[in-house]
DNA sequence: GGCCTAGCGATTTTT
DNA sequence: TCGCTAGGCC
């Protein structure tokens, strides 16, 4: 491999990033333009460099020399995989990690200084919320004063740096929570996700023997997506490369999308002057994206205010215009989608869904299963968030950690072992009383007579046991071993339940995850046996991993989807935004402007992942949260996007053409007026499926298979109309509802615009609808 | 102690 | 709609 052939392919102001090695080095620019291409080019390079022949090394620069930081796992996993292909074998030996990872690797090593056991455990938020509540109870506040997720972002908020002028209630009980939330989290010998970086900071600060090693070791850092640093991540950077100076970042202003987590644009705009001397590249040229999408993606960016404008250009064709795409419902949103990718005839993995939220994922993920086509959802952390999962894990928390007094509450009882919440309560006080652990304390009360005293002493003996069997039995072998020796599996195998068989598979899928963990050398390359090391190194996976690695069905040949978030840093050759509503996105949550300005960089994001083909989507009506339908006003970032580069966009009837009464709504629901002026880009997915399934494409599901429609409620033989004004629908008219048949009218109010009607359906109870959108009839009896 | 249910409240994005 | 909690009942 020679100089020329890591610079081949690159243009002339990427060449010139790659070899650019010593000193800082900032690569500002913008979406698709090759800065992460540049920076795996550029660990080739070093690797290259420290190359003295024969596969060897010099000293000096040797591949675990190298630090490539990400924020996200899938970003991780990619870049990982990009270098190996470039160098090979070598590269794993590079630490390519996210932020939290690469600190969980410091303070496994050297957290002793800071007064915590390097057999640390790592709380989810789970556990955060677990102690939260404990806490509240300690303090006698009810839940119902205070939220215990409200206190987690408080937490959180305040241990990311962001919580300055916040408004704060007379009398905060907050300070005195977080006291004790700290407290018990350093007696369980546990850290959470912030502490991980902000340990490392404190940790360098005050001990510099301990920086110095690893400046020693990490004499080369490149950071990924740089826009996304937080104060302590920053910090963490300064630390560390505070001798050698080599710190390549790499970033997008635009693309700056963690706000909410405490990342500081300043500091990528700072750059240069935080570090003097530093190399700045700017590259301009856009590689993956049609001319359309980059325009459309430009276009709406451009609305933001506080932005630093740049230039990015493309070589490529314009290609076909981005599509808007309406659909009545989510439903028909998501079968719509499917029926696009189809036809279209591709293999799966060209496609990807990019949404908001990821509950968003449901009715994409429904479309695909009735389609039979097979699919990858990204992050979510579903697998190790399951209860059976967690529970396994609990118990193999609490062998590796015997304080780690939130994992045992979480199982002691799991199964039943006649441990009610009396002698947990007994428990604690014993706990508290002598400053001992629960564990600790569940052996003293084990001496003790009656149910719960047996209860406790069966608990202790078998904690014991799998104690002695993580010493002898192989990672795999010991989690088996801990779901039969448990009584857990016998649970869940007692239970008939199909979910509960589900269950019984998810224990075996962890099994096989824990084997998996095996085959990963650890932090030096070595293989792991049996032992402490295996087990912290398999749980810290479980907690930083966003999800198990290869999950059934998986495999290159699957359709992909995401948030927004987790797409950046990625690329797919068709791209389908869906949910581009108001309030969802931009989501209902974001109200500053600096908010809407965020929302605005994730729609760049999302539409900057395509490179052949981008959809937007958009549901007329949506779910809301008290389970009824709310009309939609389409996203405001559509009207943004140039009117060359879209299609299927109407600006004259405020995009979302809907169904009002007087104008002879369907007794189906769905198109109303304004689909009738020809808006929608599309016929109506539901029912009439406009083409026939393909005959050539390996791919194609034999026939698009739409949600059913619903069935009929018109009892035969019915009279209706359709009323001229909403005043006819008064207190005891009978109504027809589309869906849900007839009943009659109980409550009115609302505005006399937009009248809110409480229904009594002969189909089962009270509703509450507005009558302008529920598509009512008005039941004529002769 | 353990199970069931009525009532209530929430409601992004990630590690 | 969903998920959680408190409270009631066996
Ligand atoms: N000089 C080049 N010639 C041809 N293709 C290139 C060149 N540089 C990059 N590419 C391609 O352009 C695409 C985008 O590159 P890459 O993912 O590195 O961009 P990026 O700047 O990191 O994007 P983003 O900020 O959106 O994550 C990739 O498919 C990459 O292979």
């Amino acid at each position: 491999m020679g100089t020329d052939a890591l610079t081949q392919g690159l243009n002339a102001e990427q060449a010139r990033a790659v070899v650019t090695l010593d000193g800082p080095l900032l690569i500002l620019a913008g979406a698709g333009s090759g800065k992460t291409r540049v920076l795996t080019r550029r660990i080739a390079k070093l690797l290259e460099r420290g190359t003295v022949g024969g596969g060897a090394f010099a000293p000096w620069l040797r591949p675990w020399n190298v630090l490539a930081v990400t924020f996200t796992n899938k970003a991780a996993e990619e870049m990982r995989r990009r270098v190996e292909e470039l160098v090979g074998e070598s590269a794993r030996q590079v630490w390519v990690s996210t932020f939290h990872s690469t600190c969980v690797r410091v303070l496994r090593q050297d957290i002793e200084p800071l007064g915590w056991r390097r057999d640390f455990v790592i709380y989810d938020d789970d556990d955060q919320l677990r102690v939260i509540k404990a806490v509240l109870e300690e303090l006698k506040i009810n839940v119902k004063e205070l939220a215990p997720n409200a206190v987690r972002g408080r937490i959180d908020r305040f241990k990311n740096g962001i919580s300055a002028g916040e408004v704060l209630p007379r009398a905060d009980p907050f300070p005195r929570i977080l006291e004790l939330y700290e407290a018990r989290l350093k007696k369980a010998n546990a850290l959470d996700f912030n502490d991980l970086i902000n340990k490392v900071v404190q940790l360098w600060t005050e001990q510099p023997a301990i920086l110095a090693r690893w400046q020693e070791r990490w004499k080369y850092v490149m950071v990924d997506e740089y826009q996304d640093t937080n104060p302590a991540q920053y910090s963490f950077l300064k630390l560390l490369t505070a001798e050698s100076r080599n710190l390549a970042v790499v970033g997008d202003d635009d693309q700056s999308i963690y706000r909410f987590r405490g990342a500081d644009l300043r500091n990528i705009l700072e750059f240069e002057s935080d570090f003097p001397g530093a190399a700045v590249i700017k590259l301009e040229q856009n590689y993956r994206s049609k001319g359309n999408i980059l325009k459309a993606a430009a276009g709406v960016v451009r609305n933001n205010k506080a932005r630093k404008d740049k230039t990015l250009r493309t070589d490529a064709e314009d290609g076909e215009p981005v599509q808007l795409v309406l659909a009545d419902d989510e439903t028909a949103e998501a079968d719509d989608v499917v029926n696009r990718m189809i036809r279209m005839r591709r293999p799966w993995s060209e496609y990807a869904v990019i949404y908001r939220t990821n509950a968003q994922s449901r009715q994409v993920e429904q479309a695909l299963t009735r389609n039979r086509i097979p699919y990858t959802l990204v992050g979510g952390r579903k697998f190790y968030d399951r209860m059976e999962i967690k529970d396994i894990l609990a118990y193999l928390r609490l062998v590796n950690n015997r304080d780690d007094d939130v994992a045992l509450l979480r199982i002691v009882n799991v199964p039943t072992r006649g441990l009610g919440d009396k002698a947990i309560a007994g428990l604690k006080l014993e706990a508290t009383t002598h400053g001992i652990s629960l564990r600790a304390a569940a052996r003293t009360l084990g001496g003790t007579a009656g149910r719960a005293g047996t209860g406790f002493a069966t608990f202790t003996l078998l904690m014991d046991r799998l104690e002695r069997a993580a010493e002898l039995q192989p990672l795999p072998e010991l989690v088996q071993y801990v779901a039969e020796e448990s009584g857990y599996l016998a649970m869940l195998l007692a239970d008939e339940d199909e979910e509960a068989k589900s269950r019984v598979e998810n224990v075996n899928e962890l099994v096989k995850s824990a084997a998996a963990a095996l085959d990963e050398p650890d932090d030096d390359g070595n293989l792991v046996g049996p032992g402490p090391m295996a087990l912290r190194h398999f749980l810290d996976r479980a907690t930083l991993s966003g999800q198990s690695d290869e999950l059934p069905g998986e495999g290159n040949g699957s359709v992909t989807l995401l948030t927004a978030h987790l797409a950046k840093g990625l690329e797919f050759p068709v791209v389908f935004v869906i949910g581009l509503v108001e309030k969802c996105f931009p989501h209902a949550r974001a109200e500053l402007e600096e908010d809407i300005e965020e929302e605005r960089r994730l729609a760049y994001v999302a539409f900057t992942r395509a490179r052949e083909r981008l959809f937007v989507t958009a549901p007329r009506r949506r779910r809301s949260l008290d389970g009824w339908f709310d009309d939609t006003v389409l996203s405001r970032f559509i009207a943004e996007i140039p009117e060359a580069a879209l299609a299927g966009f109407d600006r004259d009837h405020g995009n979302m053409p809907r169904a009002r009464p007087g104008f002879g709504a369907g007794s189906l629901g769905g198109f109303g007026a304004g689909a009738a002026r020809g808006t929608p880009a599309l016929p109506p997915s539901r029912g009439s499926a406009p083409f026939s399934p393909s005959r050539f494409s390996p791919n194609a599901a034999p026939k698009p298979v739409v949600a059913p429609a619903r069935a009929n409620v018109r009892p035969p033989g019915l009279r209706t109309m359709v009323p001229d004004n909403l005043d006819r629908f008064t207190v005891g008219a009978e109504v027809l509802h589309p869906m849900l048949g007839t009943g009659t009218i109980q409550q009115r109010d609302g505005t006399p615009a937009n009248p809110r009607l409480t229904i009594h359906f002969a189909s089962g109870g009270p509703r509450t609808v507005y009558a302008v959108t529920a598509s009512l009839e008005l039941v004529i009896r002769p």
